[in-house]
RNA sequence: GCGCCCGUAGCUCAGUUGGAUAGAGCAACGGAUUUCUAAUCCGUAGGUCGUAGGUUCGAAUCCUACCGGGCGUGCCA
């Protein structure tokens, strides 16, 4: 089903275009600002009669007289300086939510007409180091992506672009050698995962070695061109290491029920035999120049701080790549392999202009377009399709001081450590409300609720800015908080299984509903806005920006409380029962759709 | 210096191609509990939307200047 506020839309157009003969008309169909203008408002005829220069009120009432929507609004009222006022007819309401209320997968969404390939590139951790609160907003905001987009029916291609290439591989390299001969003088073989177990403490090891001892020093030189050449044995021991550490990741992607999985992963090292070719058609197309030593390109637009031209360096003065380079392969890559018809990167802000400059490059480089599509295109006629490249950033996860987000000894909080904390603190609170519940109960509902908190305070910030991390607030059950969200939840879950005790069948009593009694102000209320469910995914899909949807789904729950508070369900009269279960249960299933399918926050029966 | 982002209630933040009287939550104050889970609800108070101009029927939103903050800015990712 179409939001009713596309088909508004789309019938306001028609009757602008109608009326003025222009095809470019938008009509701007917005939620009513006031309950009392009605229930939406469409804007666009003023902008309309500016460019015209004719009167708006008159060309308001124009477009009205052009308009049939009889079928869904009452007769619209122009107000103002010409504001088109639109409210619901009662029937088409609860005939709408009837439909929703039937559609027990989709929810009343309608499955995008055009899917595309959609490679999103999130998350990104570095091998050998645990994920830090650093990769907590990329993980959990593109995997929120992906899910959206996936209902919204596109294909989505996940790619961790993960840190498993570099320098530092060649010490690590050289310290897992060392402590295999250690282990193997002792007789006890080859080193097994548990010495890996601690990787901070490995990469510190190699580190510290690193610095002070020579031999090892050159070693891990050894080991670095060995990795390069694809020397067997080195090759083995980064392998290890990539496995061991991929371990400590997947924990956490299972801990916050992040959909990524060893098949999406393409790090840093699936690129290198591709580098090459990457700088020698930049050469060959006359795109990238020497400067100082190193291969750069310069696109159009960018400066540096003399007002020349910024380079976008795709090889070091010493021969070496660059992340740079990587990206591009990366691109090359999913346009063709993938078959991409859109990647969506999400990473920090602070890395804007590298992906403006990247894109740029991409651009130049013809590299937006599929190869050897050329002919075809000339043959079919066919615009070619270029790829559309976007960077979804996001901003710093701050501490209480205003700076990000570090431990009382200035390292980065491990994303494990927080996570735990955060279940632990949520389990004194459901020790507290309800010591009655069973310890294995406590335990789920301590990790939906802890969990839940930190996703749900992420995404309910506006992702382009910063935010203080703070445990009270995200776990406090009052605001728009994941346990307030789980609380509504819960109580919905709770008149359903009360409803056993009163010898209510709700199975029977919801198959039977043909229509609504919809009359109460909360009531009402409710229900218009279940219907707008739709609305909000298009506008966090349309954005990428999931405060969108938490803002929706924490409005649902406030009306689903007013309407909680006024409205009896169980003891309601025969005649009002039946809608009050059904908005009851569509409100649970909403609730639930977008906090564990599209936010992957898990509901809970019980709190 | 230059570029990008930001400045909204005491605090934390929303605000969807410019729309009607700028919205929430927290904190403060007042009220509601023989319950369908009060982890809730209702109400009150709180704002020259950084400052000053401009564009127009209409600006938190667009333009200009300034003030204040963050980030970035040639061989890290």
């Amino acid at each position: 089903m179409k939001p009713v506020i596309d088909i508004l839309e789309e019938k306001i157009c028609a009757a602008m275009a109608a009326d003025t003969g222009r095809q470019d008309c938008a009509a701007i169909v917005r939620p009513a600002t006031d309950a009392k203008f009605g229930d939406y408002q469409a804007n666009g005829v003023m902008a309309l009669a500016k460019q015209l220069k004719t009167n708006p009120r008159k060309l308001a009432e124009q477009v009205v007289g052009k308009l049939d929507i009889s079928d869904i609004c009452e007769p619209p009222e122009i107000a103002g300086p010409g504001f088109i006022n639109l409210r619901l007819k009662p029937e088409f309401l609860a005939e709408r939510l009837l439909e929703v209320n039937k559609d027990s997968a989709g929810l009343g969404m309608e499955k995008t007409s055009k899917p595309k390939n959609i490679v999103v590139d999130f998350s990104s951790p570095n091998i050998a180091k645990q994920m830090h609160v650093g990769h907590l907003r990329s993980t959990i905001i593109g995997d929120c992506i992906c899910r959206i987009l996936e209902f919204l029916g596109h294909n989505v291609i996940r790619q961790n672009h993960i840190g498993d290439w570099g320098l530092q591989f060649g010490m690590l390299c050289a310290l897992y050698e060392k402590k295999t001969e250690e282990e193997t003088k002792k007789e006890k073989g080859a080193v097994d995962y548990k010495v890996l177990a601690d990787f901070e403490e490995f990469y510190r090891e190699a580190q510290e070695l690193s610095n002070k001892d020579e031999k090892f020093k050159e070693r891990s030189r050894k080991a670095v061109v060995g990795l390069h050449r694809g020397d067997e044995m080195w090759r083995a021991y980064w392998e290890i290491i990539v496995r061991n550490s991929k371990r400590h990741y997947e924990i956490i992607y299972a801990q916050l029920s992040v959909t990524l999985h060893d098949d999406d992963i393409r790090g840093e090292s699936f690129y290198q035999d591709k580098l090459p070719g990457v700088v020698g058609e930049l050469k060959k197309k006359n795109l990238a120049i020497e400067s100082d030593g190193a291969v750069c390109v310069f696109p159009e637009g960018f400066n540096n701080k003399e007002g020349k031209p910024l380079p976008f360096i795709i090889q070091k003065s010493d021969g070496a790549y660059l992340y740079a380079t990587t990206d591009l392969a990366a691109i090359r890559y999913r346009v063709n392999e993938l078959k991409a018809d859109a990647i969506i990167y999400v990473t920090d802000s602070r890395q804007k202009l590298h992906f403006e400059m990247l894109f740029a490059v991409a651009r130049m480089a013809k590299w937006d377009k599929r190869q050897n599509t050329e002919y075809r295109i000339q043959e079919t006629g066919e615009k070619p399709q270029k790829v559309e490249f976007v960077h979804v950033m996001f901003g710093s996860v701050l501490g209480d001081d205003g700076q990000p987000l570090k431990t009382r000894s200035g390292e980065n909080v491990k994303l494990k450590d927080l996570l735990d904390e955060a279940v632990e603190r949520a389990k004194k609170v459901v020790e507290q409300k309800n010591p009655e519940l069973s310890p294995d109960k406590k335990e789920q509902i301590a990790k939906a609720v802890g969990i839940g908190a930190v996703k749900y305070a992420d995404f309910s910030n506006n992702r382009t800015s910063d935010y203080v991390f703070s445990f009270d607030k995200m776990l406090a059950m009052d605001g728009n908080t994941a346990p307030y969200m789980q609380y509504a939840y819960a109580r919905i879950k709770s008149i359903e299984r009360k409803a056993q005790s009163k010898d209510v069948d709700i199975e029977t009593e919801l198959a039977g509903v043909t229509e609504l009694n919809l009359a109460e102000p909360a009531e009402l209320d409710l229900a218009k806005y279940l219907i707008r469910y739709g609305e909000a995914i298009q506008a966090a899909a349309g954005d990428y920006r999931p405060n969108y949807l938490t803002a929706y789904l924490y409005e649902l729950a406030q009306k689903f409380s007013v309407f909680y508070t006024n409205c009896p369900v169980l003891k309601a009269a025969p005649g009002q029962r039946p809608t009050r279960l059904l908005l009851c249960d569509l409100t649970a299933r909403t609730i639930r759709h977008g906090l564990s399918e599209l936010l992957g926050i898990e509901v809970v029966e019980q709190m």
